[in-house]
DNA sequence: AGTTAGCACTCGCATGTGTCGAGTGCTAAC
DNA sequence: GTTAGCACTCGACACATGCGAGTGCTAACT
């Protein structure tokens, strides 16, 4: 038996009736509103579309629901393009294009319009910085036992963290120890200057190195690590309740539960692949996402760093509609960030 | 009629058996577990207290519900101050006093610990900058056209934005303007410094003031505001769903979607009483709250910052527990915090 | 041979009915 | 003032019934 055309005609049908209704969709339905055939041949096929485990019924007499072979073969095969409508794009773009200043807020601003207009539960991971260099290191002594130990890295980044000494540390100390940084650090990656041995080639004084190793370079250490950090933004959690899929109260609980481990989130998210990416259902492999579907979209900006954004819904899910936002927001998001950059494209040098 | 010893004590018996059940509480019940008399007895002065407005109802022949009335006569009149198990007081101090680095991660931790120890949802509010004052601000280039705007507050918290500046200035004019805000800022407090009127009383030449309030000033007033900002963590969210009352799914939805308005919830926390306050139901004077009863407690660090902790929970909530548990809480963060700053009384002055 | 009408059958769901148990209110006796 | 007893109320639950949507199958139609 192979799918004949009438066969997948049909099979849209009724996954486009599903993921609109969430009710099992029935020969009668289809008939009525596609012009197919009558009810009977729609059922003889509707069998056979079942037998090849497109579709699943309940029990005897319920309608159809397509399985989640249904969903891949549609993802595969039979989705099309979609052109994002005007009022969308109007609505993502007041969004991003709007008096942004920083990278992260760009991020989240995407997720959260994500969220809005998918009704569905967004989220975007802030740019990886592995690639980002070290490039200004300073000490600067706010009092005698305060230093600030500031770093800033190629893409302007900057952070700083206050440092509290056990003992003064003169002027001199701090300018010597702030020097030796730059000179081991400056034009290194984070992840390099995280595996580097802190001490090696530092040239000062014991008692500078000593002060050094207790109180500034635990400092570093973790001013590095959290520079490093990939930022996980969540929108629309809520949107879940809207589902019918989640009436059940204790569904709703152990999504929110397990949607709540960030670190465990973003540990699977950024393990997707690049580009567009859709999983369905069990390919999720995942407890709880299991009855869900994932969408992922890798975004650009500055040419190295990249991050990632999507959705996370049920497996009937407007796949169609959702990626063409997902692309049409990673694309845009681009854009944004150049323009936040200024119109400076002659200042990219540095 | 009054309230005489054993209506009170029918009443607590109430309130207790109800805040552990959720079910309206029968004269069986009570007659049984409190040796205050029979069914008979009970139920006459049950439907006295009726009467009087401190138990209601659902219907002619159901049990008994404490009304806010009740829970409001309880805390005012018949809780007693408990002290906390050991269990509970570790559980708290292995939250509090484990190498934490940060003010603001303290408060969370609390927070989080709460929200464990009360399986209720709770929040905490980061302590309010108003009386910080600005102690160094500086400006340093990075290259032409990127400086650092670096700012350090009286308490040692550091806050630096990267600012691009529309055309190059020389080290010599940024050293000019950093003194200028140096001059006219510090000493001030965070809420001051965004009062006053930027540009007045600068010394520098007008190409320098021109900048200044084209690139500089705009990130200045930003950062003074973030730094002025109060942050609300919230833990514990779903553990509603734990909630008989919550068992609509309505209701959890309405619940999260309005608890989801971090700055009206800030705005409605802020403007509490000092100390514990515990605002029952309706008291609450807002929609979604009407039916929860809010606990909130001060807490001080460092003398003069201030903020706040506790947690919404639903009428039936067991008061003295939760009260306890938030008093001792606010009690060990200002310990904890002296902790964190090291065993350096000494240095306190700077 | 593919398509369709017709029909018996299944199942979920809503509705109605009866029973049970927990609880009240009242009265009369203690 | 307290208590036992009793009639009454109401929600929860179990069970039956009917309805509607849907299927599968067969036989007739094109």
């Amino acid at each position: 038996m192979n799918l004949t055309e009438r066969k997948l005609k049909i099979l849209q049908a009724i996954i486009a009736d599903f993921v609109r209704t969430a009710e099992p969709v029935g020969s009668r339905t289809i008939s009525k509103n596609y012009d197919l055939g009558s009810p009977a041949t729609i059922r003889n096929e509707m069998s056979d579309l079942g037998e090849m485990g497109y579709l699943t019924n309940i029990h005897t007499s319920s309608g159809r629901v397509p399985s989640e072979k249904a969903y891949r073969l549609y993802v595969d095969e039979m989705m099309k393009k979609k052109e994002l409508s005007q009022e969308k794009k109007d609505a993502i773009a007041s969004e991003l294009y709007s008096n942004v200043t920083e990278l992260d807020n760009l991020i989240k601003r995407a997720a959260h319009v994500l969220s809005e207009i998918t009704n569905l539960t967004a989220f975007a991971l802030s740019p990886g910085q592995e690639q980002d260099k070290l490039k200004y290191i300073n000490l600067l002594p706010l009092d005698d036992y305060n230093v600030v130990l500031m770093l800033v890295s190629d893409s302007c980044k900057v952070s700083n963290t206050a440092v509290r000494l056990d003992k003064p540390a003169s002027e001199e100390t701090l300018r010597i120890l702030a020097k030796n940084m730059t000179y081991n650090y400056s034009g290194k990656t984070l992840s390099e200057a995280l595996t580097l041995d802190i001490i090696k080639n530092f040239k000062a004084d014991a008692e500078a190195m000593a002060m050094f190793e207790r109180s500034i370079a635990p400092s570093f250490i973790r001013t590095l690590e959290e520079m490093l950090n990939v930022n996980l933004y969540m929108y629309g959690l809520t949107n879940i309740f809207a589902l019918p899929e989640y009436n059940d109260i204790t569904k709703a609980k152990t999504f929110f539960e397990k949607i709540n481990c960030k670190e465990e989130i973003t540990e699977k998210l950024i393990s997707r692949d690049d580009g567009i990416t859709i999983t369905i259902g069990e390919e999720n492999m995942d407890e709880v996402l299991r009855d869900c579907s994932v969408i992922t979209a890798t975004y650009h900006v500055d040419g190295k760093k990249v991050g990632k954004l999507g959705v996370i819904g049920p497996t009937r899910m407007n796949y169609e509609e959702v990626t063409s936002v997902v692309e049409y927001l990673t694309d845009n998001i681009s854009k944004a960030f150049m323009l936040m950059e200024g119109d400076d494209d002659d200042k990219k040098e540095y």
